[in-house]
DNA sequence: CTGTTAGCGCGTTCAT
DNA sequence: ATGAACGCGCTAACAG
């Protein structure tokens, strides 16, 4: 604020170029009612050539600030770091304040959401596996709090929604494995509560098909996202039986596990055994050898759902402001994967 | 700021409550001069009495947003989450604005701190290693910008900082490891250049000597705090001639890569090697067994660092605010140690 | 539909 | 050493 230029131009350098008091054009900037088309455009127009941006800071000591509930299901989840500096930096950017709570820490989901609706936020955010509850969304309803759905497989089309095409990246990490020259290829399930994972399994099943490749039952194993959980599954495919050339985990905690238990077995990754991921967080590139993964952009997806949600907190989704954002799924290519040993 | 109560109190019910002008309050509020010692005292009096605290909102439209640089140097490190929360948490509460940067992605240290700066930032959060770089500080002072040394190991009298007794937290996990009658005991060093990893050394050492228990050359692994350095120290440690019945890392990555390569070894953790940890940060719950690890308040940490760099600011240092906080270490036992098997 | 008035809670003049 | 007046950028209320 002291370095910049005095050249930011202000509501009112808006209202004299486009020749209305400032009130109406605060009135245009807001999207309210009762302002004619013809002045709405005119406005509009000093908007963009003037550059002008709202000054959160100023608007917020009439309007008090907004506030945004964020909930998060997984604290151990090694991606709550780029959730929380995506949410953040988009939260200060809307001048809207976040008030964070971990799901877990309550009895049930619903009483983490009520909390936070009880704290007085105007929207919320809502990752797995809340997005998934219609009891959450039949309080939200009643409370009238508007909601963004974050990172579900199942958007509602009358709820906002920024999510990624789970059922799309399992299908590339499948391929990935297959045109590796893989054939028995196994699977390791993530928390069924949760709709991506889900679609994840369906997106394997599917190539796999496609490919006229096999999935025996015992190449298909429980787990619930966590790392505990993978290593249970990793233990049970690789314990006993045949053996998988590869295993395609659900997430990237989960992968990280199988790692680990392959290294118990003594075996090679990734000559022995091609391990890929889902997520790219952070664990994908430290466990040793990193990580094949799809990864998804989750810093971005998080200040996608709070801008959302900031302006939903505006005005309360008078318009058709439950847009879906879809964001973009790739494949990264590390050293847990490569062709089977012949 | 819509469902408080009307009675936020003002700086002028502060200054009507101490038979003051408005302004008077705010030189007393802000710490500046000429303002006679009986009248400083009474406003102080009312601010107390009132529990008034300043509206960072109306302020920044004035002095306009303080900015302020937060590095950090370990992206994957599970604590980054925490760190982050509390940092947020903190700014949004003192009306400051941070701005995240990632040591890694520069080439050198020096760099990220020079795009802060840049950037325009007014004060900075110091992590390790760059709070024990001597080329950072003398950059900053010649720019004139503050500091806060955040869980330095060396903190300098002149800078102020927050930190932890990394000596005293190594004594209690050792303690706790001889208690249970361990006496094999190895250790994994942290990265030589955080001063923090000396000093863990340090307090396993001196604890060790003081329980009259030897500590071989071949029981102290390198390592660099990353989970990969800790799977290298681990099979070193576990591999060939004799072994510990426990190994005390200097971080809970390492710790955790401890795990992994005993279940590779088909070690029962702890029965046949109990692991200790460092700094409780998620992964310590992840993995499993649990491990027992000494806790280290990250989140408390960063939000008091970012709230002294939000009064560095302000006021550029010109009392003796260069404040050193030492925040409290705990021992967390959890399954990870045992007594060892007779 | 549009404009005027009156602040939000502060801090910066510039007087006194 | 203290205070009056003004304005930061924006928006509720109430006019018209």
């Amino acid at each position: 604020m002291s370095g910049q230029r005095r050249h930011t131009p202000t509501i009112h350098d808006v209202a004299r170029h486009a020749g209305v008091s400032s009130m109406t054009a605060s009135r245009v900037v807001n999207d309210y009612p009762h302002v004619s088309a013809q002045v709405r455009e005119r406005v509009n127009a000093a908007i963009q050539t003037l550059g002008y941006r709202p000054n959160a800071l100023a608007r917020a000591t009439r309007t008090g600030i907004a506030q945004i509930g964020l909930l998060y299901s997984n604290p151990n989840s090694s991606n709550l770091s780029n959730f929380l500096m995506g949410a953040f930096k988009e939260a200060s950017a809307s001048g809207s304040q976040l008030l964070i709570e971990p799901t877990p820490a309550h009895p049930t989901p619903l009483a983490a959401v009520r909390k936070l609706v009880e704290a007085g936020v105007r929207a919320i955010v809502l990752p797995p596996p809340l997005c998934d509850d219609p009891e959450v969304f039949a309080y939200l309803e009643s409370e009238g709090v508007p909601s963004v759905s974050f990172a579900t497989a199942a958007p509602r089309p009358d709820k906002a929604s920024v999510f990624v095409d789970d059922y799309e990246g399992a299908r590339m990490m499948t391929r990935h494995l297959i045109d590796l020259g893989h054939v028995d290829i196994a699977f390791i399930r993530g928390d069924a509560r949760h709709s991506t994972a889900r679609r994840r399994e369906d997106g394997f099943r599917a190539t796999m098909a496609e490919a006229d490749l096999k999935v025996p039952d015992a190449f298909v194993a429980e787990g619930d996202f966590t790392y505990r959980s993978g290593l249970d599954a990793a233990r049970q495919l690789l314990g006993a039986g045949k053996r998988p050339t590869a295993i395609f985990a659900a997430n990237d905690d989960m992968a990280a596990a199988v790692s680990a238990v392959a290294h118990g077995l003594g075996l090679d990754v990734p000559s022995e055994l091609s391990i890929g991921g889902f997520d790219d967080t952070p664990v994908a590139s430290t466990v040793w050898p990193e990580l094949t993964t799809i990864r998804q952009p989750i810093a971005d997806m998080a200040a996608t759902a709070v801008s959302m949600a900031a302006n939903l907190a505006r005005h309360d989704g008078d318009d058709e402001t439950s847009r879906h954002v879809n964001a973009e799924l790739t494949l990264v290519p590390r050293a847990s994967t490569a062709a089977p040993k012949a």
